[in-house]
DNA sequence: GACTGTTGTTTAATTTTTTAAACAGTGCTA
DNA sequence: TAGCACTGTTTAAAAAATTAAACAACAGTC
């Protein structure tokens, strides 16, 4: 449950092939702190972190890019037992969009959706337009939709994909007659 | 490229509807250290950032993921304009794996593989099984695919999907006599 | 064995962050 | 206009992180 900051240092670093000094003239600071901070006996700052991860070379983000991770938890899931998001779109609470989830999201990062519009779906428009801070990306299994993404729109047809910036306001709409089928992920979460 | 702690902080507090006061109280801090991070006058420790974020609540992962503004890039993505990667899976060179990648990863956390398992296709096992530091899923689209994790075996079938810390070792085989394609997502990337 | 070069750990002094409280500015209302 | 409730900011004192250097343990070499 908790993140181990002291851990996850020493881990990558010895992946990494270095010793705590060799490290520290990389980052530019002192083997003790070093030491302190793997111990967990001191919290370093965000500063000191950057500062150690820049002799790696790491980002934050991967660093805490493993966030309290779950323990093991159920890995194959049976068709039927993808989760049914209850959204706040209109339109699925018609019915005519279905989200389905792969296992619950307790601590991750990603999610994958398998997504259904039937004909006439629309996800909403103006002010309504989706809208998160995420990125997100998806292909078109079956049938067509048509996607807006900020002043930019397309139909897409089985086999196209998508991948945009989930701040940038979007729509789907199913204008055909047909149902679509699409499979996206997003990361991170949204809901 | 530089991660700024104290706007990063400053949005979300602010998105979220909540005063420094408020924040500080929820996290079981003062104000005036939620105001000195936020204006750079001081860099928390990791300790601190944890608390402040557990006020919100955003884990650190979350915190660092979104490191700078993705620019505009392509959207849309007709099928031919997946892109076929080249991997080091032997069973891909011999053309019975096949792995197209929606767009480029410039800078991205999400990866979208649509792949493509022939009969006999199979990613490698005992010390070439696959392990990546990511967490990542996907679903079944058409025939069916063995899945290894760690220590657990399942045969999944159209419909069905998984999802596993990419951490453990994990391989794909194709058992069957009909090709298997899936949609899979991993963050952050592999390769 | 003693020397040399590593490793990670510990300690006292220094530096930095954090607190608690005061300060300054805004908007609302009687 | 005074009073009140709320913003975010600043400051001296308390607490915690960082440094620099010493310490202990292990391995290889002469």
């Amino acid at each position: 449950m908790e993140f181990d900051v002291g851990a996850r240092l020493r881990v990558i670093r010895e992946k990494h092939g270095l010793s705590q000094r060799q490290l520290a003239q990389r980052a530019g600071m002192t083997n003790g702190t070093i030491s302190l901070i793997e111990q967990n006996r001191t919290s370093p700052s965000v500063a000191s972190l950057r500062k150690v991860l820049g002799g790696i070379p790491m980002t934050l983000a991967e660093f805490f890019s493993h966030d309290d991770l779950p323990p093991a938890e159920q890995i194959f899931f049976h068709n039927d037992e993808l989760v049914e998001l209850a959204s706040d779109i209109p339109a699925a609470r018609k019915g005519t969009i279905s989200f389905r989830q792969v296992g619950d999201l307790r601590g991750r990062t990603l999610q994958i959706l398998h997504e259904r519009y039937e004909p006439g779906a629309d996800t909403g428009t103006g002010r309504n337009m989706l809208q998160h801070d995420s990125e997100e990306g998806g292909i078109i299994i079956e049938g067509e939709i048509e996607l807006t993404v900020g002043d930019q729109k397309r139909i897409l047809k089985k086999g196209d994909a998508y991948f945009f910036d989930s701040r940038l306001p979007h729509r789907f709409r199913n204008l055909g007659d047909r149902v679509c089928v699409l499979v996206s992920a997003c990361t991170p979460p949204y809901l």
